[in-house]
DNA sequence: CGCGCGCTTGACTAACTTCAAAGATGGTGG
DNA sequence: CCACCATCTTTGAAGTTAGTCAAGCGCGCG
């Protein structure tokens, strides 16, 4: 397959994602699905077009870390941390597949791909850092609600989130078993912080929520 | 002052280095002092010259999350969740100080410059991304030992790695106690994996470092 | 030389994990 | 369409382990 263009004769950020999706490859997978089993040598980043991807760390005792959850919009294999972790879908996913050589090349003399790239590592690192101070806090409930926040803050309309992901994946993801995170769940829908609509559907009380978070409660 | 050069028209990194110094202001800091509050509002970020940095959220009830150590060569405060935690000294500190605004504008048009700031974004989300897989270790000789390899990793020449930072530093770091930190490090000595040198100065069996880690014992 | 602060060690407590089982949920096939 | 089964979630009880409180030690600084 030609070029159609050179990337940098690219003139706008309309033109740039249109070249961007020709340099493309499509995937779609179903929950559960594994992306990328993750290694040093993986070649790929990705871009979440529809659906939730969850990076993982796999640890020897069978257990795992929940690094990140990819949502709509955000990339994810930028950087060399992120492309050792396994990837694997929540929800039925669909995403664009990038060759990262590819990828940095058209960066390097197309600075709309640059910017957008660049933003996207700030993304991540701030839903890291987001992460880490979550973890900070050592009181089931809170981690909980922090979560929830974040999520709501990603996914929320109003003052309604889905809930795409499993216990297991936010228990794995916040540092705790899930039994402590239905336990934490329990107590926050007897204080009427959160409300189930549906099981993958919750209504927060979003003031509450960061009451509880703040005021250690 | 006036700029001796247009941005745009700097050829090589070796340029582009010597100009940011001119747009850098540069700091010094003792022992935990304070560099940034840390405020949505902060418009600056920084880049550690020499000594070390760490990157502190604190919580209502006084207890404080260490998301990051920042060490010579590295950037921090270029994302937006980084600005809003607090910035102090560990050691003895020299940073450059940049006004985010301009280093953006500067980035635009300088593609040296561009690339060197997705390097410490990427940087910064490696970081991250081993910090969170470090808080996943449940047993804390495990945290210890993976938060030994990445000093190691970071600051280490040979088998020696300096500690500059406190016990409590490394506690609120991989999110225990000082007291259980100084049981980790007892009983990684008592299995000869780490020798004090000094204070400050520790000798590692690296392999043997690894091995714990990995094989949860 | 003496004080202060950080580090270490000990005993007890509290809370999360573990182990176990029952209850809900959703998908499938008869 | 409904019953069944596998899986996920919730709930309960017991056990571990890191946190808490407290005291002793050691190094560095004034």
């Amino acid at each position: 397959m030609r070029d159609v263009a050179l990337p940098c004769d690219l003139r706008s950020e309309e033109e740039t994602r249109a070249f961007l999706q020709q340099q493309a490859g499509c995937l779609v997978a179903a929950p559960d699905k594994v992306i990328s089993r993750g290694a040093s040598a993986e070649r790929r980043c990705f871009r979440v077009t529809d659906g939730v991807v969850r990076l993982v760390r796999y640890y020897a005792d069978g257990r795992r870390q929940v690094t990140r959850f990819a949502f709509p919009g955000e990339f994810f294999g930028l950087s060399r941390a992120e492309r050792e972790l396994a990837s694997e879908a929540v929800s039925p996913t669909t995403l664009l597949e990038f060759d990262l050589g590819r990828l940095q090349k058209l960066s390097d003399c197309n600075p709309y791909l640059a910017r957008q790239l660049a933003g996207a590592l700030r993304a991540a690192v701030d839903q890291a850092t987001e992460h880490i101070v979550l973890m900070g806090w050592k009181d089931p409930r809170q981690r909980l609600a922090a979560f929830l926040r974040m999520l709501h803050g990603r996914l929320g309309l109003g003052d309604v989130v889905p809930i795409p992901m499993a216990r297991i994946d936010i228990a794995d993801y916040i540092g705790l078993t899930a039994e402590t995170v239905s336990r934490a769940f329990a107590e926050l829908r007897r204080r009427s912080i959160v409300e189930d609509i549906d099981r993958q559907l919750l209504r927060l009380d979003v003031s509450e929520l960061g009451r509880l978070i703040e005021d250690e409660l």
